[in-house]
DNA sequence: AGATAATGTTTGAATGTGCAAACAACTATT
DNA sequence: AATAGTTGTTTGCACATTCAAACATTATCT
């Protein structure tokens, strides 16, 4: 504990330390993301719905009929979790699913009447909470803003084969993925 | 597919019907976030840290002593997950605990020397990361959204007690936190 | 001081999540 | 058409996370 202040220490600790972690571009999204959803996944638990049970009802209620790969590619969520969540949704009979006549073991998922009910439900409350969380920005700078959150998602999706495929025969680390990366990028 | 553009149906889906998650706020942040995470996360995982790991080492690296409690305000992790978190560090060896003396409930944690000298190998790659994902931008562009971030942070760190205070008596609902929210906001 | 409430932390139990393997159905190659 | 490889989905399992309750200590109120 005496390392803090009582010790001088110049030598080794020559940028480390100066590192802070709060104003961090991972940091600052996961903070925002964590804080929203808390607030909002706590809202609409008087509608039975988790958050992710959410985004599956309103990413079918903007398109169906949707497969569990593509949920997955539109909402984020790992499809081993999708499958178990779609099973729940479909006891609950919020939505309704089917093989699809050319390829029958893709899944055919949309909206029942009830679902697609509750959805039309939620969605104020969404559109709510997006009002609170961009209150006091300029129409200009909440474009801008998502705008900005889009570049960084499109400029860390080639990273880590994560959510959409399967790892096949890419031995290659996640360490190689960003060095190769880091080749490509302009600045610095 | 066909309710899409083939049938007229203009009756009852007044405004539903168009609401795009995928061009939603939180939803954008949440995708970026999980995309950063995963990808950083797999990286350290050489370290043998998991992401919370990795933040509650960089916390500390940043200002020490801490407690579980500042902890959690600082990194947007429960107590309870912080709490079995630090322990294993502990049992890791990368961070010491100490009771402090003028409140025996209060923990006091800093980084061992070996804890400190993890955090100073994990910087540069987390720097990589950051580098990565704002790539292609300029430093305006940088500040603008780090702030615009911020903002957004702030906007929604008053609606649910989630995770700084227990709820004590305060029976009132998220619903109602975002409502008196709502009332306070200049636009619409 | 004694009782009551509040705060910091830990722990139990239920649930959620991610990874890998298993399965099922399709495609391509021969 | 048989075989091998791919793709869509499900499931087993280990682990992480959450909520609530328990605990220990401190603050407050009378």
């Amino acid at each position: 504990m005496s390392a803090t202040s009582l010790l001088p220490e110049p030598i080794e600790a020559a940028e480390a330390t100066d590192f802070d972690l709060e104003s961090t571009l991972p940091y600052l999204l996961n903070r925002a993301g964590v804080r929203i959803g808390a607030a909002f996944s706590e809202d609409i638990r008087r509608f039975g719905l988790s958050l992710h049970q959410w985004r599956v009802l309103a990413c079918l209620s903007h398109q169906a009929p949707q497969s569990i790969t593509e949920l997955a590619a539109h909402t984020s969520i790992e499809v081993s979790t999708l499958s178990r969540m779609v099973s729940s949704l479909f006891d609950g009979g919020l939505l309704a699913r089917g093989r699809s006549d050319d390829d029958a073991r893709s899944v055919r998922l949309h909206l029942t009447d009830e679902g697609r009910e509750l959805a039309n439900h939620i969605i104020p409350v969404a559109s709510l909470y997006e009002r609170i969380a961009l209150s006091g920005m300029s129409e200009d700078e909440v474009v801008l803003l998502k705008a900005l959150l889009a570049k960084v998602y499109n400029n860390v999706i080639s990273l880590g084969p994560r959510i959409p495929t399967r790892r096949k025969s890419s031995a290659k680390t996640a360490v190689g993925h960003a060095i190769a990366a880091i080749e490509t990028i302009p600045s610095a």
